[in-house]
DNA sequence: GCCACTAACTTGCAATAATAAAGTTACTAC
DNA sequence: GTAGTAACTTTATTATTGCAAGTTAGTGGC
């Protein structure tokens, strides 16, 4: 070990929201408290849309994500049941991120939003 | 005049984010662009579900948009043709926000979000 | 005329989140 | 043992948000 540092895994970086905050029981600010900001949808486009699924395919996305956020979205997409963190490969260690039923659920809102865009934009 | 400071109109607050970006040509990320955050799509529910059309009538919605946030969204979507701003009366200079053919166009949108809402959340 | 009140905003500032760039860990292939 | 890739973290800087208070323009009461 040239550098012993073996510091705790669980350190959570800057971008740690809190998820818990309800800000009223419309189910239409209960679903922008979960993904209304500009990146948990494209991360969930990528798995849906585009096929994505590791961290690196992910990265790879047009829009460039930087990698403090891609690591903060994917670990609340999990932790609120839109995706699943599966270890497909142990010896490098590598992951695959798939959509969950409720992920999967998203997916109208994606096409309302891909039909407005051609429409309009 | 008691205190002479009449000051440019135009003074944008702090809340005056670059529109003019664009991430990726995929329509969902430049949909994204526009109505990607906490506010945006709350306003427009306002306007186009529970039928709000003046400030204060927004300002009094139950998750309580603080008002710099909600000035600064009534611009944006009126600069970005979703909204049109009517003076109604000008004798107390009163102003209403009224949906566009554009602005209803992301009614899809905010009705894919309810029913995911309900069903998941 | 003066005071209270409403609508529609602005301004200032602390707190929070986003961005960019560099660093880390755990391997494989040459 | 040097280079390279995947999957993340860390640090530092910049931008956005949230809150409180202030402003402008006008109405109604006394």
């Amino acid at each position: 070990m040239t550098k012993a540092k073996i510091q705790s895994k669980s350190g959570a970086t800057a971008n740690t929201k809190a998820t818990c905050k309800v800000r009223s029981p419309c189910p239409i600010a209960k679903t922008l408290d979960l993904l209304g900001d500009k990146w948990t949808l494209l991360v969930l486009r990528d798995v849906l849309v585009f096929g994505a699924a590791t961290y690196s395919e992910f990265a790879k996305s047009t829009e460039r994500i930087p990698s403090n956020l891609l690591s903060d979205r994917l670990t609340r997409l999990v932790s609120e049941g839109f995706l699943e963190k599966q270890s497909y490969q142990t010896k490098p260690p590598r992951y695959k991120y798939i959509a969950t039923t409720k992920g999967r659920a998203i997916r109208p809102i994606i096409s309302a939003m891909k039909k407005f865009g051609d429409d309009n934009l």
